[in-house]
RNA sequence: GGGUAGGUUCCCGAGUGGCCAAAGGGAGCAGACUGUAAAUCUGCCGUCGCAGACUUCGGUGGUUCGAAUCCACCCCUGCCCA
């Protein structure tokens, strides 16, 4: 019988794990809580925190009670590892208006259906850092902690040789306090999280045992890389977000459509719910034939996140569009009012607006190399016009190079 | 607090008075080749543009016909010392 520890194993999950043959026996005598935590510094998860989410699904649906931490107070402070410089500090209304968008995306991860015993719950940090007092916490938690070791982690080197605050330096104390909350309060044994985490994840559970003797634990998750070890999740515009608002569907999909071969299966397992033998059949495709695997991918993935309605719709909006014919899906769209038109009506101009250049520059470039379409015709005249009659009806399909398609409409 | 080395365009990094919108590399975009892949090759890569103009080299002032480059003060960072 396999445990939840073993299917995120199995599926490529889990990167470092600590007491690995204890934590496998606590799984195996039965459910536990666990806990993930967030950094509320933008109003949108990205597909970077999508890994953490999946296996906080796995392990929910193996009957385990997650938490999900919003890092209301933490984000005051700003974690270090990994991060070169520091951060901006942010202020407390904006965490707070992070928390509450953040809080909302959790809500189609994860069962919140409290007649469920092991249902999900969201608690935030600031509850009980923002007032925490500061002699008090230093001789609960701080006495606990030894710089020197401290110093040796991982996460601190990098910014030993470039400079790191002590605001900086008290994250780690942080993170390890929410831990040691949430195991009094849930009984939550287990932290999850990427494995950037780890050290942080390390010192709350021994944090846990030196204060209370009590096992805790940690497990970290791959982060999402590349076969060559970049971050995957990258796009021309910044992060890949789940926010349908800040990446659109048809965009979300085709990234996943457009995955590196290499890299096909290791999605699959880590990204969608799939059956383990069905990932390995798909990702087992050479050639031409992988592409299959990668329309389900970016099929699978995108449902998850946006729902079947606009899976579907990215789908067939891809089909058509790669396949000649121009019917629209979910392509992004931008609406005209004739007056808008009537001001402005350069082609480039409004390929710019849009979102497919960064400026009236690159687009007039893209032209000037041939990579600017409308339909399947190249644009060849830099001063294009648009008119009424173009937008109107289905209006007019715009494409930057081989796969960026944008639709213009005049609107009533 | 003292000494010292720095802060250059998305990133790294050259540039020490006009030849600088600023070398080189990376990232990114487009084209060719392909499988809506990778690798490779070619072009582009501050903004607006026909030319040309405008904004940029931590900040503010100053010297100069002219400053990323020189001077003053300030802010930030590394290292060494206290």
């Amino acid at each position: 019988m396999k445990n939840a520890l073993d299917i995120l194993r199995e599926r490529g999950f889990l990167a470092q794990i600590t007491y690995e043959e204890e934590l496998n026996k606590a799984f195996e005598e039965g459910p536990i809580t666990f806990y993930t935590g967030f950094d509320p510094t933008a109003d949108s998860l990205h597909i970077g925190h999508y890994i953490p989410i999946m296996a906080m699904a796995h392990l929910q649906k193996a009957g385990h009670k997650p938490i999900a931490l919003m890092g209301g107070g933490t984000a005051m402070i700003g974690d270090p590892s990994g991060k070169t410089d520091m951060r901006k500090m942010m202020t407390v209304e904006t965490i707070d208006d992070n928390v509450a968008h953040i809080k909302q995306q959790m809500k189609s991860f994860l069962d919140f259906d409290e007649g469920k015993p092991n249902h999900a719950i969201i608690v935030n940090n600031a509850d009980w850092l923002r007032n925490l007092n500061y002699i008090e916490f230093l001789r609960d938690v701080g006495s606990l902690f030894s710089v020197n070791r401290m110093l040796t982690a991982e996460c601190y080197k990098q910014r030993l040789e470039k400079g790191l605050t002590f605001l900086e330096f008290n994250y780690m104390l942080m993170q390890s306090y929410d831990f040691l909350q949430l195991f009094e309060k849930y009984g939550c044994s287990l932290e999850t999280g990427g494995d950037d985490q780890w050290s942080n994840m390390l010192s709350g559970a021994d944090l846990i045992r030196k204060k209370l003797s009590k096992p805790a634990f940690a497990a970290t998750f791959k982060l999402l890389l590349t076969h060559d070890g970049r971050k995957m999740g990258k796009t021309e515009r910044g992060a890949l977000w789940l926010d349908p608002a800040k990446t659109a569907p048809y965009d979300f999909y085709q990234y996943w459509r457009n995955v590196d071969d290499a890299d096909v299966e290791k999605c699959l397992a880590l990204l969608t719910f799939l059956p383990m033998d069905e990932v390995k059949r798909l990702g087992s495709y050479t050639d031409n034939r992988i592409n299959e695997a990668k329309t389900v991918l970016a099929y699978e993935v995108t449902k998850l996140i946006h729902g079947e309605e606009e899976a579907n719709k990215a789908k067939k909006a891809a089909e058509a569009l790669f396949s000649g014919a121009g019917a629209a899906g979910s392509v992004p769209k931008t609406e005209i009012t004739e007056d808008e038109l009537a001001a402005e009506n350069r082609l480039i101009v409004w390929a710019a607006k849009a979102g497919l250049f960064k400026s009236n520059g690159e687009a007039r470039k893209a032209v000037q190399q041939g990579g600017l379409y409308i339909g399947n015709d190249k644009v060849t005249d830099e001063d294009y016009r648009l008119t009424k009659e173009m937008l109107e009806g289905k209006g007019l399909i715009i494409r930057r190079g081989k796969k960026a398609y944008h639709q213009f409409v005049i609107k009533e």
